[in-house]
DNA sequence: TGTTCGGCTGGTCAGTTTGTACAGTGGTTC
DNA sequence: GAACCACTGTACAAACTGACCAGCCGAACA
């Protein structure tokens, strides 16, 4: 940032090089710290710099594998909306947690309390599944659709790119 | 396989050997390929062909980048539900996908017809993407929520351990 | 104006990992 | 029994990593 002389970004947590960098990953999460610093034009230990930096400031939490639950056989993604009985929400969230097919949970404003994301291998192992969200003790009221296609996958891209 | 003697799920696209890898690279993801053998207990070679044959599987699609957004100063989290007129979805979708907040779309069953996770900085900045959306043309309706904590974060772990 | 400070550069070093290859072994299948 | 496949253990050159350093430059401050 001395040197390049770059404005700053209101959000000082990343910077410009900090947004190439990450965009640069994104694409190419494999590249190691040497690749990077060629293709971004800088030395290494920058980009060293910048990687610790990022990760102490919690921006960049790390590499988790990307595993592709379709390809693994559940093919089927569908969203929840929960009511719960008052003051159960703990209760009903431990329960949900213990349910591998659940893979998020939020708890959230307006009518239903908690929205779930859930995934499964064929319809009738969505209703295996639901029926047993459903039996959670405090779950009063499930609605859920079933997710049909994802015309915008998850991405931060976006965010980045506003940055660089 | 052939010499483990491993009793073979009924998806066969990920057997013990490939869960335990994947896991052990959910948890630590920058190892390498020579750590990953010793901790598995595996020739490296092993490793090797596994991680390649999940990518050609599909099923391990890459290490990207985690990001955490809050600490990038998007720190509020809210879904939408959209109602959009007849027809007009690919319309929509393409100008949700216009806007960097929305991190997320799927199109789903139910009442909304479109399902978005989106990012904000603030109440008020969540309030100006909202707009953003309803000016979207094509859209009828939306209904948002607040999401007010995560208790269950997205995760793959339980269904891989099912596998172990 | 001069000084200090932080960030970047470009270089070196030893140690480790990767990519690739190969022969050997033991189950499994036909 | 032969062919096949997956895993093991080994080898080697090439590349990368982590650590360190001196030097340069701009920004902030007295």
């Amino acid at each position: 940032m001395a040197q390049d002389g770059q404005v700053e970004h209101f959000d000082q947590s990343v910077d410009r090089l900090d947004a190439r960098l990450l965009l640069l990953l994104t694409d190419e999460p494999r590249l190691g710290v040497l690749e990077c610093s060629r293709r971004l034009g800088v030395a290494r230990g920058t980009v060293q710099a910048r990687l610790d930096r990022l990760t102490a400031r919690g921006v960049l939490t790390g590499f988790p594998p990307a595993v592709d639950l379709a390809a693994m056989g559940y093919g089927l993604t569908a969203f929840a909306v929960l009511e719960i009985a008052q003051g159960r929400r703990r209760e009903v969230v431990d329960g949900l947690a213990a349910i591998g097919e659940v893979c998020e949970v939020h708890a959230t404003t307006g009518q239903g309390d908690l929205f779930a994301r859930v995934v499964a291998r064929s319809n009738a192992d969505l209703q295996r599944v639901i029926d047993e969200i459903v039996d959670v003790p405090g779950v009063r009221r499930l609605s859920s659709s079933i997710a049909l296609s994802t015309p915008v996958p998850p991405r931060v891209r976006p965010l980045l790119e506003r940055i660089t």
